[in-house]
DNA sequence: TAGATAATTAGATAAACATCTAAATAAAGG
DNA sequence: CCTTTATTTAGATGTTTATCTAATTATCTA
């Protein structure tokens, strides 16, 4: 898990937005792009961004790719993320 | 707060590593410059970028400025992240 | 196996970013 | 005031990123 690359992904609000989509169902990478303002090619490339973060994953079926969230990579993040939050500095 | 503001600032492990400084303890931006392969103007850009996103705070001191870690934006975004990587998700 | 559909990869371009050096601003102290 | 110290701002440069169009790959079906 490379800190760097998850939160790069999570940098870009379309990106944000696919993950808020497959928190509601897994969807395909076409499913996906027509939810976006955005050629088909952009949202490909997106998806490869998280997946290389990996934020989500995929699953061929058929001519479809089948996306879905993968939850476990956040739990790390939020891990540091309480981890630098926490009030243990006191004066 | 803006989330893309937040995440792009993570997104740099430079930035983290000032984060993680400033959990132990307040410092300067001298201090903070010394700690770093990278010279200081450098570091005060990345000082400004994580100020911009709201994770630390300022505060002159004479001819010193002090930094110092904002957490409140912290738990705004492991809300988001609690959110996103909840279990709410059942077939 | 030819045509249609789904998705990715390649290549181009403009915008954003990280870093540096040099210059500017702010405060302290003789 | 003038000099020194601390820090930021400006300007330049190379790298990365987001997006597009065009081309390619993979699969299904008639």
């Amino acid at each position: 898990m490379s800190a760097t690359l998850v939160f790069k992904a999570l940098a870009d609000p379309t990106r944000r937005s696919i993950i808020e989509l497959l928190k509601k169902q897994d969807m395909t990478a076409g499913d996906i792009a027509e939810q976006f303002n955005m050629k088909k090619p952009s949202i490909s490339h997106h998806l490869s961004t998280l997946q290389t973060a990996g934020l989500i994953l995929s699953e061929r079926s058929g001519q479809h790719i089948i996306y879905s969230l993968n939850t476990t990579v956040f739990q790390d993040i939020m891990m540091w993320m309480m981890n630098v939050s926490g009030k243990e500095n006191e004066k």
